[in-house]
RNA sequence: GUGAGUGUAGCCUAGUGGUUUAAGGCGUCAGGUUGUGGCCCUGGAGAUCGAGGGUUCAAAUCCCUCCACUCACCCCA
């Protein structure tokens, strides 16, 4: 037997409620801020994610899937959502349109990782990015999006951690601040440590491990490294957000695994701790275009792993609407009942009228069943009877009430029915 | 990539070497008189016990390898 390869599932359509709910969400949210829609391609030219991000990042060092096609083109399924949006805003030339161009997405990232809850193979992001411009206010703007969209969403008892990281003039400072204060603490650190010293110095701060979390309680701060520039960036952002009550803590702890962020750096996650607990996250890319040869532009956004949303909605019990069952179900009898029923099936579905019917030759006993399973509201049922004197059976599966109408002008009948009981 | 745990029909579980031709519940399908659902009753279908190999007279049950899932680390959304 098959089975989906590992890391990756498929999605049921009993789950479906959830992803739609949550494009539902989305793309709404989306509206209200202006952001339109872009998609890019599930693969893209390797070296779109190796020239942007620096080695040191897992992402790139081993977690992406490479191929070659049978062109020689060395090609990697999209392992991030920024890197191919700035490629595009590139491509299309939208430095020509008025700035900020404001970005969404919605669709699969891939990674060769080790699954566990939360955590796939494939696995979905919805993303926002503004780019073409570096005013502090786009920052709030995301952030602030972020938060609207798990309150959205009906989420609670969320955290908000944000972080400035400088830029390419005033980070190195901070970072030789930091390798000069890890040095003296060499010895105490764990192995993992160790090798970050040398390959990311930043995440030493984030280590989980006690022994490391200590030292990085007296680690230098990177926001008292920050050029005069990046300072009055960071205070503004964090004015915005007071304006815009949005709650948020400053973690001098928190950095991004992506090498490409400035500046603001932020992650959303439940308080409710857990394993793979962070839903969200996002910063400020002011290089990333220019180190795609493009003319040095800003930009700012945020990604949310879907997977990750739905698992904390069901997490907090969040009421998420059932997809609709049909409208209506055709039971009938006999052979002249079955060519009726898909006769009508179809006059009724070209009204806009959602119907299904029954197969092969049932009982209405049985038939009765299915529509009961199916939760449909209501049944129509045709017969030799109902053939012979042009009408049909409606029955009303809530109530059990049904009554004897005439076939004709039974799709405003239905209408009428459907609307006054609100039945799916 | 590292460490640990788990793997019995679509789902949940019983069975831990010998009346097991693997049991039960949910679900599914069909019946319970002639054209009527949800409750109840009866019955059917559905499992090479994750896969392969080994030990043994005998393996779902013990051993090995692989695969998958779960948890933690790593990393990240």
């Amino acid at each position: 037997m098959y089975q989906a390869p590992r890391g990756t599932t498929d999605i049921l359509p009993s789950e479906q409620r959830y992803w739609n709910y949550i494009r539902e969400k989305s793309a709404a949210l989306c509206h209200l801020y202006g952001y339109q829609r872009i998609d890019t391609p599930v693969f893209e030219d390797m070296h779109l994610f190796t020239r942007t991000n620096a080695s040191g990042t897992d992402i790139v060092d081993k977690e992406m899937y490479v191929f070659t096609d049978m062109g020689g083109q060395q090609l990697a399924l999209k392992a991030e959502g920024t890197a191919p949006i700035c490629r595009a805003y590139l491509e299309h030339g939208f430095a020509n349109s008025p700035q900020p161009v404001r970005l969404y997405y919605l669709g699969p990232t891939f990674r060769y990782e080790r699954p566990q809850a939360g955590r796939s193979r494939q696995h979905h992001q919805f993303g926002c990015e503004a780019l073409g411009d570096a005013a502090p206010l786009l920052d709030a703007e995301i952030i602030e999006m972020a938060w609207q969209f798990l309150l959205s969403l009906g989420l609670s008892d969320l955290s908000l951690q944000l972080n400035s990281i400088g830029c390419k003039s005033c980070r190195p400072n901070y970072i030789a601040a930091l390798k000069l204060y890890y040095s003296d603490h060499a010895s105490h650190l764990c192995p993992d440590c160790q090798v970050r010293m040398v390959k990311n110095p930043l995440r030493l701060l984030d280590c989980k491990r006690p022994a490391c979390q200590k030292i990085a309680e007296g680690a230098p701060k990177s926001t008292d490294y920050l050029c005069a520039d990046c300072g009055a960036h960071f205070r503004s952002v964090q004015q915005y957000l007071e304006h815009l009550d949005i709650p948020f803590r400053v973690n001098h702890h928190l950095v991004r695994g992506l090498d490409y962020y400035t500046r603001t750096v932020f992650e959303i996650q439940p308080t409710e701790e857990g394993g793979q607990s962070t839903i969200g996250a996002g910063g400020r890319y002011d290089d990333l275009i220019s180190q795609l040869g493009g003319q040095p532009s800003p930009g700012v956004g945020f990604a949310f792993g879907i997977e990750r949303i739905i698992l904390n909605l069901q997490r907090q019990g969040v009421d998420i609407p059932h997809t609709p069952p049909p409208q209506v179900m055709i039971a009938h009898l006999g052979q002249q009942g079955k060519l009726a029923a898909i006769t009508l099936a179809s006059r009724l579905r070209r009204t806009g009228i959602s119907v299904v019917t029954a197969t092969g030759s049932k009982s209405l006993k049985s038939q009765l069943r299915h529509a009961n399973t199916l939760m449909v509201g209501l049944v129509i049922i045709i017969g030799t009877q109902e053939i012979k004197d042009e009408s049909i059976i409606l029955r009303d599966m809530r109530s059990g009430e049904q009554e004897r109408l005439p076939l004709e002008g039974i799709d405003s009948a239905l209408r009428a029915r459907l609307q006054s009981s609100k039945l799916y």
